[in-house]
DNA sequence: TTATTTAAGGGGTTTTTCCCTGTTTATTTG
DNA sequence: CAAATAAACAGGGAAAAACCCCTTAAATAA
């Protein structure tokens, strides 16, 4: 909150037209006034260690270079977890929005922001502490609790990449490898996998994912 | 050819309504006559058997129960060769066309059927020996031809259940038992694909086999 | 402090993968 | 027609990878 009485929001975004504009229509709202703009996390990083007054909301962009929002939630959270994080994005699969929950963020907006649900979601960011759009809950619901067969969708970081990179050609050696895992963690994710997945080996596994949408071809 | 100077038509179609209608539509063509008609392979087996006059042509559906297209083209390549098939069939995949082909029909025909092309094919099966429609064309020249990275993409019958079978999740000693054929035997198929379609492993084939639509999940 | 989670190791069986050889049956071709 | 060639099928043997169960140490959360 300001002098004005205004909510500060900053925002972190590298499309810079974007970002413009985005932050002419939240400094439009009656509540809440960009505070400051980085280009990407690092540049956050920065400003925020210089000194700059801390936002009560970071409108934080998933899609940026240097420092993706991945790590930035990370940092945010780590540093000043009292901000509350309105995740932005064009991806709307499961695993990015459980992704950037799991990092702390408070709520996820799809990119194509309209100007009510903004200011909706910064509103019940504020007062309620999070904001879901119905799409996002729905997906949440739909993802982490288990479907028809019991199976439950909610992977964690690197249980999702090691299934990815099972539905490809390299060999669990390799896997670990690029992972940097022992093979024996590689392989304990792999048992854990096939259990909960009810599947019997490695091409269950690709077609597990390709059903799911976790991998394309 | 008949006495009327003809040439004669057998229609092989488990869709009495939609074979009636074919019947009629051959009918109108100055140059053929449907000789008869049969819903199966095991009926046309009969009707030749018991006598019938040989047609020139047979229209061939696949999709039929009781002895398909498939097993009905053998026969009828083993017992009068003579016979020229044109095949029928909602299928417009690539093996299927190529088994269609192999087993001797002498031309290919997708079902949605333009008088036409119907009138055009049996036209040039019977001055040309076959016909084959621009689009089955392609087909076949995609297919059989090497592609982009020198792969042969013309897959025996067995290669190909094999290969399919090997995109589930049993072990190849079942493969091999459902397959009827030897461990060795079957090893010998995997270890020719791999190197004929440039793979490592199993998870290699799956992709292979959606990529070229040779499965479906 | 007690659970839970995450990473990792021990040790074993089964499956996959690989290479090379041999037999039988078709298919060419001289 | 017989001889050569190709193919489909099958075996031996072996190393690598995948698969499975059970335990443990460290870090985290409850």
């Amino acid at each position: 909150m300001n002098k004005e009485g205004k909510h500060t929001v900053a925002v972190v975004d590298d499309h810079s037209l974007f970002a413009g504009s985005l932050e002419k229509l939240i400094n439009s709202f009656p509540n809440f006034k960009v505070l400051f703009h980085a280009k990407n996390g690092l540049e956050l990083k920065d400003l925020i260690n210089e000194g700059e007054k801390l936002p009560d909301i970071i409108l934080l962009d998933i899609n940026m270079p240097i420092m993706n929002g991945f790590e930035t939630a990370e940092w945010i959270m780590e540093n000043h977890p009292k901000i509350k994080i309105l995740a932005l994005s064009m991806e709307d699969d499961e695993q990015t929005i459980l992704k950037m929950l799991r990092k702390g963020a408070k709520g996820y907006l799809l990119k194509d922001i309209h100007p009510e649900i903004l200011n909706t979601a910064l509103n019940e960011l504020i007062e309620k502490g999070f904001y879901h759009s119905e799409k996002v809950s729905e997906t949440l619901l739909h993802s982490i609790s288990p479907n028809e067969e019991g199976i439950i969708m909610d992977f964690k970081e690197n249980e999702l990449i090691f299934l990815q990179l099972a539905c490809s050609e390299m060999t669990y050696k390799e896997i670990a490898d690029v992972m940097d895992l022992s093979p024996k963690t590689i392989d304990g994710y792999r048992q854990d996998l096939f259990k909960r997945l009810k599947i019997k080996n490695r091409v269950g596994l690709v077609i597990f994912a390709l059903k799911k949408n976790l991998i394309k071809i």
